[in-house]
DNA sequence: TTTGTATTGAGAATCATTGTCATGTCCCGA
DNA sequence: TCGGGACATGACAATGATTCTCAATACAAA
């Protein structure tokens, strides 16, 4: 087993997708980032800037989302654990942690028997700019 | 102001969907509160599923949330706010509050200068029948 | 260079969800 | 009791994100 085998060829269309994703702050969705990159010149299929977000998404690169409205959205992000705080009106992020809260969802979680533990954590709200 | 004009008309149709989710304990489809309807022998159109559910949910009565493929999935649940343990294996859903949580992602959010604040938080797991 | 394999992308296909609108149903006042 | 009008329904079309298809292409290694 070559393990360690989740690497993919850089491809133009995949560096050119992790450098759209370099760009922005916020959550975006793959058309919009579609669009950033045809914006910029780079030729990219939409399909391809699908498969290359799944890729870098399961790789654990970038964080994926779903919005409110429930299509999947896309950042890149801190490696560390954290949660986010999105405006969701013009999608502004930020990045917070509660260590509360992590120690929080252990006690419940293992208080009903439950082991092997995870848990997702989004904050929507209007920020100051869209209120 | 027509104040609490939240009310709706009972009709067959709204029952129907109401008397559906009392008859599981998980989180289903809309797709499939309609296949369950028409097992049942009512007959309520689609649109009308997906729109009782979502007056439902508005009204606080039953709870919505995306499925890891994103679809909205629901499921009747007690009036108070609440989130969910979930066994990632078989399902097993445990309703849980945390006073703490609510205030704390208050506290980040008005710390942001966010406002009309919202959350979902989910807590998954593998269920002491699973482990 | 050659060859085998992974990758791409344009468009079709899928699938949940929402919109449309003619028809049906119910409430309420006269 | 009757009638008007607002609300509700449902068959179907439309939307829109995502995935699939598959022929053409680019790459790596020999």
């Amino acid at each position: 087993m070559t393990s360690t085998d989740s690497e993919k060829r850089p491809t133009r269309q995949r560096k050119a997708v992790a450098a759209a994703l370099e760009s922005f702050d916020d959550f975006r969705s793959a058309q919009e980032i579609h669009e950033i990159l045809r914006g910029g010149g780079d030729t990219v299929g939409l399909s391809t800037v699908y498969r290359s977000l799944q890729a870098l998404a399961d790789a654990g690169e970038i964080d994926m989302l779903r919005s409110e409205a429930g299509e999947a959205v896309y950042r890149r992000c801190s490696a560390a654990h954290h949660h986010h705080l999105v405006c969701r009106s013009c999608g502004a992020t930020v990045e917070v942690e509660g260590p509360a809260v992590e120690k929080w969802t252990r006690a419940v979680a293992s208080a009903h028997g439950y082991s092997d533990v995870s848990h997702t954590l989004e904050i929507f709200g209007t920020c100051p700019d869209c209120s």
